[in-house]
DNA sequence: GCTTCATTCAACCAAATGGTTGACTTTTTT
DNA sequence: AAAAAAGTCAACCATTTGGTTGAATGAAGC
């Protein structure tokens, strides 16, 4: 298996580190949007919008797909598999608890199982 | 009790998005290590070393245990959980690819799987 | 054809980041 | 007691980041 490349995962964490651009993954988490969607309740002006998408975009965590005027954002989740399997070699799933890998694991299988990812409002494990 | 949330999260992610602090934390799955040796073979100085384990030790990454004039460093595995809790819900193992999803399983499940050659130092259940 | 809508681009700014060096503190060694 | 070792702190510097505004681009509507 090929380590991730470490460019990637900068790219990919530095996108993570930012609250606005989480909050915009969380919104694109509901279905696809286009810029002028995903700014509306965010505290900033448009075109700060459209640069944190280009992070996003940069680190392969977003699309946007350009039908005439319109840019619809949406979400690509296979972007976070690097950063995903690069977390795994340090124990963040160091279980003695079974049961939370397991509901972790039927929650990932399940397309219902991801309507809340507000962490505010997660479960822990 | 329960307040990761989301300035933690930004924490994490921003100290992960750095390759010099990953080597670090790579470093440290080895087992613990003193300031000095962890500076050794990164090429910049001790000082910068520090300032990148202050960041991973805010985020709650790594911790600082003070004997003498020597500061131990160790892994804190359980800090990424808050991160990869979030990940969880961006459908990052959004697999149809169920053997991707099982082999990850079974490396995350067996300890020979993850790749620690210092059995002594364990930080894994 | 002009105007309007949706978005990006470019220039700019303040603050944060990642690094440096040199002084300082604390502990160990001699 | 003096010197050396292990780290941190403080001040500094260059670059990046996250935001702004205003002009530019590219459809769509009148």
């Amino acid at each position: 298996m090929d380590a991730p490349a470490e460019h990637n995962l900068d790219l990919i964490f530095a996108a993570l580190a930012d609250p606005t651009r989480r909050a915009i993954l969380r919104t694109l988490l509901d279905g696809e949007r286009n810029v002028g969607d995903l700014a509306e309740p965010l505290p900033m002006s448009l075109a700060a919008v459209s640069k944190h998408l280009q992070i996003l975009g940069r680190a392969g965590l977003v699309s946007q797909d350009r039908q005439g005027r319109i840019r619809t954002c949406r979400l690509e989740p296979d972007g976070l598999q690097n950063a995903f399997i690069w977390m795994q070699g340090f124990g963040a799933f160091a279980f003695e608890d079974y049961d939370a890998l397991e509901s972790w694991i039927e929650r990932a299988l399940d397309p219902e199982g991801i309507d809340d990812p507000d962490p505010d409002t997660t479960h822990a494990p």
